[in-house]
DNA sequence: TCCATAATTCCTAGATACTGGAAATATCGA
DNA sequence: TCGATATTTCCAGTATCTAGGAATTATGGA
């Protein structure tokens, strides 16, 4: 990922509606979400929405595909994990025991909490 | 964390010149930089970068003492790791397979290469 | 074809962010 | 104390972002 994709992501994301959809969509897993329920949820206006899911889409943090009348959107995890790796490269100056823990507290903490241990 | 703090660490990071001075400090670990030493390497002007500075500081992302007439700033690998934590949060809807190689990824794919195996 | 539902696009006033010149503050050495 | 260096604060013009009403497009059912 180069600084430009970087700072478009992260800009996507820097807002409190659009991170709550992304959030919304990381939980979903790859089964998605309609547009229309996304709205409902947050009890935010269809146009609104729309806009912020044109923004994260732009970004490649989400995916959207046309289901009859809905659109159902997803989180698109290769984006995110790329982001991640591009805010960690070459991290931590030779202290591996800093990003170590990092990854460790991402892996055990949160995933392994939902899903299998 | 709570949404408040990741939008404003979010928002310190979406953009170009502070997530460069982010990714440095990143990579130059706990011995940290003198502002003078990032102006210098980025190229930017003094009041600007201070400006991106303080920016970055009050997200929590990092933090600066002072010494003699520098300022060393560094990175705070906590909150770093804590904006993660948040974005993965419940992630991935059941498929720990997902962000396990997420955090395979952070873990193995950068931080490894410049420190431990 | 016609209607209802789902989502997007258009538009614009108001708010917020960005940059860098100039001035101010902090520290060190003489 | 005085001058040089390091950094921050003040300021203002410009650019960009935001929200949501109204209109538009897409799809499915009758």
């Amino acid at each position: 990922m180069e600084i430009y994709s970087a700072v478009t992501a992260l800009s996507a994301l820097a807002h409190q509606g659009r991170l709550s959809v992304f959030r919304m969509l990381v939980q979903a897993g790859h089964e998605g979400i309609a547009a229309g329920e996304i709205a409902r949820r947050l009890d935010v206006p269809a146009n609104t929405l729309s806009a912020n899911l044109t923004i994260l889409s732009h970004a490649g943090l989400i995916a959207g595909v046309r289901d009859g009348r809905s659109v159902i959107y997803s989180a698109r995890y290769e984006t995110m994990t790329a982001l991640l790796e591009y805010l960690m490269e070459d991290c931590c100056g030779g202290s591996p025991e800093i990003c170590a823990s990092l990854a460790d507290t991402v892996l055990r903490g949160r995933c392994g909490a939902t899903g299998a241990a």
